[in-house]
DNA sequence: ATAGGGTTAG
């Protein structure tokens, strides 16, 4: 260690920083400087060699701020050939920040005739990169043209290397063209930058160019395109880097294993995973950290908090904010809030809580585990809100339900200012189709198409489900037919669309059309096909499509299909068929199932079975509401209240609570919510009146109240009126008295509708003269002269 | 190399 007290004359203090300079002693390098400040009263003063040294001092302890206040120091005719000094700032600069000052050194480089080298480029385009400034780089490429140095290989991996971090890929790949050499490291620079971009079939096809060329792939190479096979889930490309990296005995690098088990993970194959995890000679936290995230990808989430805990025995240090999101994910996946809420106490005693990614972490656990209170506060809570913020809350809005809240807050974050993401849209399209709301989608479309969302095949899926399911099926297939790449989902959701409009024939012919295209269907397919079948009675067509699911497409069937089954043949009115296939089911039917068939034995009034049916409910246990109201239902018609009654004590005793229904209806933009016999509408007392007039008309007609739905132990009038006020008919009738007289009315109902409303809304068409549309959950109703479209299958 | 928000069915 140098010692300051005995250093004098200039020569020494030379030969004393260097020897600073030598052991990085920044401390007495900073009393040298010190003493120099104090004898001149300024740094004018101190000689050019001092201050020379001073600055390397500096920029070797990594004090770029210092280093670059004392070069400023150093008069301007002794700056000029230092340009190794100030390559060297801009260097430390660009490494750790702050960015903006190697950029702004460059230009005071520039100003002050230091003339830039090669070796400058690299570092000031490093920091333009990181400072996302796309103007200042574009400008300085200028400059290295100018100087002739665009041809230097260095220079131009440096210019891919921004352009491409500044998601400018044209620019990049002209520059990286137009080299007249290409090394490794430019090749690496284009592959991580389609890599970064999600392009992977580009560059996969660059990986394959450069082996033609016979630039070999190094371990970097492999380590950028890595990210974009998993993104994409190409299994296939995966394993054949994975081949190459055991050739070239690149898995025991820890990147390399890192990024190869990673991207197994996203490949849905945890095994593999595991595999070269457990090979690994060294693990860090990032090894640790994707393995964790592996396990939570891949529906093992449970693993993954045990093998957290392990990491916190074998690992000594604390765990980093990215370790903590991704094991609070795992608590979302899980559904467990009460690991969850210890995991953020944790977060909390690591002082975690004010990171922006981690937060938006916890609020989409609290969100996805269906606490609505604790997310909201969590919500008001945080300091800064970002679009991520937003978009968890409005999708954890919809998913629990409250899909107007939804539109609430996407309205609320356009107000403070927030911009939203195509993340922001997969939870606002939702929204928009669980109310119906087909403005605000509209808007949402529109909204996407500027943003360019519309490129990506997940937001126009979400399109094409928020047209069918606000009764535009024309604007959906619309959507459909302009996609580039479509991938199973966008087939199903448009099966879905035909099946719940009653258009089983066009859902059948559409899965035709998907087979002719090459597009594999999957188990969701048969999903929507067989409840398309089911929807428009089509039996026959049911029955072949089951069998050829497994037969032909090779999937078994799961209890979704056998429900299907069950519904189709129930529907149809083929009890006994639908009975005998429940008894071959290769597993145990569930209080669904049988509720299903229960829902057949109550519209064909098919007492003796619907009993049986009961029991067997009894027996496994009602899990819904629904199993007592359709048995309920089914004594009311067969007129025995005694046992009407017991289901009702029943119900009470076990805690099932009748969940009300509500009803919507979007006039203007804004949509309108009822519950029955509501009066918090301001216009109440005006709907209310129309009801009155339109049940008087509806009588006259014929209508007959079918009183067995009412619940309440109330006089026959009084039941009329309780069924008058229904929520679908109070949404119906704000339709009829607040949308043009030519207009058609679309309302959407929380529940199955009720069977009087179905009979009464046949009426209403003819006297208001109006379409009048009803998607209920199962299903569209459109109703027209009379008769509705779903001809009595619901 | 790891990391926050995400589409279809029931």
């Amino acid at each position: 260690m140098p010692n300051t007290s005995s250093v004098s004359t200039i020569n020494n203090y030379v030969q004393f920083l260097e020897a600073c300079i030598g052991s990085k002693s920044l401390k007495e390098g900073k009393i040298i400087h010190q003493r120099f400040l104090k004898v001149d009263g300024k740094d004018l003063g101190t000689p050019s060699l001092v201050l020379d040294k001073l600055t390397h001092l500096y920029i070797s302890c990594k004090r770029p701020q210092l280093a670059h206040r004392v070069f400023n120091s150093i008069p301007i005719p002794d700056r000029k050939n230092k340009t190794i000094l100030c390559n060297q700032i801009i260097r430390a600069y660009a490494w750790d920040g702050p960015f903006k000052k190697a950029v702004d050194l460059y230009y005071e480089m520039v100003d002050s005739g230091v003339k830039p080298t090669k070796y400058t480029y690299p570092f000031v385009l490093k920091a333009c990169s990181a400072l996302q400034d796309v103007e200042t780089g574009v400008k300085i490429h200028g400059h290295a043209k100018r100087l002739n140095l665009d041809n230097d290989v260095y220079v131009c991996t440096a210019l891919v290397d921004f352009y491409v971090k500044c998601g400018c890929l044209l620019e990049a790949r002209e520059v990286f063209d137009e080299m007249p050499e290409r090394d490794v490291v430019a090749w690496n620079a284009m592959v991580s930058g389609f890599s970064l971009h999600g392009m992977c079939w580009e560059a996969i096809g660059l990986v394959s160019e450069m082996g033609q060329r016979r630039v070999e792939a190094n371990s970097s190479t492999v380590v950028a395109i890595l990210p974009a096979i998993g993104e994409a889930s190409r299994l296939r490309e995966g394993k054949v880097v994975h081949g190459f990296c055991l050739r070239r005995y690149f898995e025991v690098d820890v990147v390399v294993g890192t990024g190869l088990l990673d991207m197994y993970g996203k490949c849905g194959q945890l095994r593999y995973a595991w595999e070269i995890f457990g090979a690994l000679p060294l693990k860090n936290e990032v090894t640790w950290s994707a393995m964790i995230g592996a396990c939570v990808s891949c529906d093992c989430a449970e693993v993954g908090l045990e093998l957290f805990g392990k990491m916190r025995i074998e690992v000594g240090h604390s765990p980093s904010p990215v370790i903590l999101a991704t094991v609070i994910r795992g608590c979302a996946k899980l559904n467990d809030l009460y690991i969850g809420r210890k995991i953020h106490c944790y977060t909390t005693k690591l002082g975690f809580v004010s990171e922006l990614m981690v937060c938006n972490t916890l609020l989409s656990m609290y969100a996805k585990c269906g606490s609505v209170n604790e997310s909201m506060r969590f919500f008001e809570m945080m300091q800064v809100k970002d679009s991520v913020s937003y978009s968890a809350i409005i999708t954890g809005r919809v998913q629990t339900g409250y899909a107007d809240e939804a539109l609430r807050m996407f309205r609320k974050m356009q107000n403070v200012g927030v911009e939203p993401e195509l993340a922001t849209m997969m939870g606002f399209l939702p929204a928009c189709s669980y109310l119906a709301a087909l403005q605000h989608g509209v808007c949402g479309h529109g909204y996407s198409v500027v943003r360019g969302f519309t490129e990506d095949v997940s937001i126009c899926n979400a399109l094409i489900d928020m047209y069918s399911k606000c009764g535009k099926m024309d604007d959906a297939r619309h959507v459909f037919d302009k996609m580039s790449h479509k991938d199973v989902v966008s087939w199903n959701a448009m099966i879905v669309g035909y099946g719940i409009h009653g258009l089983g024939r066009e859902a059948i012919l559409f899965f035709q059309d998907m087979q002719n295209e090459g597009q594999k269907p999957d188990e969701v397919t048969f999903i929507a096909l067989l409840s398309a079948c089911s929807h428009s009675g089509l039996v026959n067509e049911g029955k072949h499509l089951f069998l050829i699911m497994t037969k032909e497409f090779n999937i078994v069937p799961k209890m979704d299909h056998y429900f299907c089954m069950v519904d189709l043949f129930g529907r149809a009115g083929f009890l006994d068929e639908a009975h005998k296939f429940i008894t071959t089911m290769p597993f145990e039917a569930d209080a669904h199932l049988w509720n299903s068939l229960l829902s057949a034995c109550r519209v064909h009034k098919n007492i003796e079975l619907g009993e049986e049916v009961s029991n067997k409910i009894q027996s496994v246990g009602p899990t819904s509401t629904g199993n007592f109201v359709l048995l309920f239902n089914l004594y009311t018609t067969a007129q025995r209240w005694d046992d009407a009654a017991n289901v009702r004590i029943q119900q009470k005793v076990l805690g099932f609570k009748k969940k009300p229904g509500c009803s919507w209806v979007e006039v203007n933009g804004i949509v309108h919510g009822f519950v029955g016999g509501d009066w918090s509408h301001q216009q109440s007392a005006k709907i209310y009146k129309k009801l009155e007039e339109l049940g008087k008309e509806m009588k006259r007609l014929g209508y007959r109240a079918e009183s067995d739905f009412v619940y309440q132990d109330v006089e026959e009038e009084e039941k009329e009126n309780i069924l008058l006020y229904h929520s679908e008919k109070l949404a119906v009738a704000f339709g009829i008295i607040s949308l043009q007289s030519d207009k058609p009315i679309m309302v959407t109902k929380n529940l199955r509708v009720c069977g009087d409303c179905h009979t009464a809304l046949k009426y209403i068409t003819i006297i208001a003269k109006r379409d009048i549309t009803v998607r209920d959950t199962s299903r569209f109703h459109h109703f027209r002269d009379g008769i509705c479209s779903c001809g009595e299958f619901w």
